[in-house]
DNA sequence: ATCTTCTTTGACAACGATATCAATAGGGTG
DNA sequence: CACCCTATTGATATCGTTGTCAAAGAAGAT
């Protein structure tokens, strides 16, 4: 039915060898024969069979995104910027959705990595500071990258962003704006980025010579629920501040909605800013500002690096960190 | 290394084939023979080899999702009812994103699959649409199910929404809130569901003895952006409805956003309806009251009738039809 | 008792690539 | 000119399953 090597190395009276060594690229092919193969390729539209490959070499031309991850436009993103990254490369995406608590977690997924001869994975936060998962991973030989990692083993590949200084810079312009109450509601407390941006946080205040108020610091989780909680708590102490940095946007927009059924207004009762830049922060009104991360750039490139890697191709593509840029919206007022 | 049929078929002291009658469950093995191998496999821990499956009987054991859509909730919604459908069966899932418009997405899409040995389709709006690329995909004997497909060819499998009635159902709340200037924003003009829910509008109108405005009707692609827009030029004409029914959350949110920029208040001055129920309905204030698509559900079905398909359970599941329900928030005010 | 038929089993080929290793052909060297 | 070395090529084994087909045994029919 379909074309085979077999079918080509006739058509370019070669052997079967010399067809996969052009086809794999192999070094010590002569030019001449090199064309000939190509063109009886071209002529006859030969595509390699996937499971004979596969079967043979132990590879399977996919990688595999691994998540947990309850925001959804962060998936989104991420998953669209490694496709991106796959397009035209020959590999394909499949998506392994996880339960980082689950304790069959490690196991299944290195069955799953075994059964399917996935190439490498992608992994997302929270999953990407789990590191007795990572560890296990190497121990079998799996390949990977991991998204915004807390530790950057030098040895693996990864990619990140400057959150601890992107979170410094929002900071330092909350209180450029004259703020000097101001509130912080932490991200998900096994993400690593929730770390960095509170740190990002104390470091701008103490700089600036101002003092943290236990008070108005308040753990959220990423979700637009914890948001909205921590707001209505923030809503109920004695004082109230006249800013909140909110980890993200989904609570940004938890604490916009609880503040706006106060009667409050943002920004003129309450300035507000996210971290994240996702669509959200521009759904609401009065829109956020906050920090914009290159998310499918970042995803992007962990793929890339991942195939680059297979390729052989080691030192072309490297780890690296990404940098924020801040967003001025209306939700940051001066005081 | 790994585990081959070859040690379980020592192991059990039967022929190679035999125990692949017993993992593929083919009919003729005496029970005390399945018993044996079955203890042999779990013994030694064995695993079929996937590649040297897919190169022998031409499956994969792959599903694959394709989607062009900007919804990003959407996107998650249907990606995690598949891969919730997938769960346990042996199936797994990769992604494909598309552009609907590009001339080559017929030959790439039956590229791949053919490639990768794909074993079905999901597909989801607007490709469920496409009648020209499902013809191909058929003629090519591509197996595939589709979400809300405008036309339900009883010979495939598919599944839908009750979007036309549950259409009816909202603008007859609207009305019965004593709304008798109401407005209308399309979707996209190539989803199937855009004109159920704009005829189940109509349709409504029509019952109640009300005339459709032209000048509140305004066309939309889903997208806030979009909404938004129709928000400005609905507001800019001399008269302004007293209600305005979205075809989507998103678009409502922009039209609220619009709204509120020019100083309304939804819902006092403006009622506003939704439909999807996405996140966004509830993460601004007031929340949007709208129409809830069980659209994991309908993803895990057609993930899993497609299943039921390949293993031969013809009649266990079959293409369906899911009902939409309302959900009551604050964005619509009696008059 | 003999002939069918059906159930159960296994030997061996086949799927379509890559890996191993040997063979051949030039090119350079002393 | 004999020798070695390297670049190029191909014959054949191999990966781990499933498919084909024939054989053996059990059960039923006459």
């Amino acid at each position: 039915m379909a074309v085979t090597i077999k079918d080509v190395s006739k058509d370019a009276s070669v052997s079967i060898k010399t067809v996969s060594r052009v086809i794999n690229n192999e070094a010590n092919v002569a030019e001449l024969t090199k064309n000939k193969v190509l063109a009886s390729v071209k002529k006859l539209g030969f595509r390699p069979n996937k499971s004979a490959q596969s079967l043979r070499s132990k590879k399977s031309y996919m990688l595999a995104l691994l998540y947990d991850n309850p925001n959804k436009s962060y998936l989104a993103d991420v998953q669209s910027g490694i496709f991106n990254a796959c397009k035209n490369t020959g590999y394909n995406l499949v998506i392994q959705e996880c339960n980082y608590k689950s304790s069959k977690l490690t196991n299944d997924i290195i069955q799953f990595v075994k059964d399917f001869k996935i190439d490498g994975l992608v992994i997302t936060p929270p999953l990407s500071d789990m590191q007795d998962f990572l560890s296990n991973l190497e121990a079998s030989k799996i390949e990977y990258a991991v998204i915004a990692p807390r530790i950057m083993n030098p040895d693996s590949l990864y990619v990140s962003s400057n959150d601890y200084e992107a979170s410094y810079n929002l900071t330092s312009e909350i209180i450029n704006h004259r703020h000097r109450d101001i509130g912080f509601i932490k991200g998900h407390p096994k993400h690593s980025a929730s770390l960095l941006r509170f740190n990002g946080f104390l470091a701008a205040l103490k700089k600036h010579g101002l003092e943290p108020n236990e008070q108005w610091i308040k753990q959220g989780n990423f979700s637009f629920e914890s948001g909205f909680d921590a707001g209505v708590e923030i809503f109920e102490s004695s004082k109230i501040p006249t800013a909140i940095f909110a980890s993200n946007d989904s609570m940004a927009a938890g604490i916009m909605k609880s503040a706006q059924m106060k009667g409050m207004e943002v920004p003129n009762d309450l300035s507000l800013t996210g971290f994240d830049d996702s669509p959200i922060a521009q759904q609401i009104w009065p829109a956020l500002t906050t920090i914009k991360q290159p998310v499918q750039q970042m995803a992007a490139h962990a793929a890339k690096i991942l195939i680059a890697k297979f390729d052989g191709l080691v030192d072309k593509t490297k780890s690296k960190e990404f940098k924020s840029e801040l967003v001025v919206r209306e939700s940051l007022k001066l005081l």
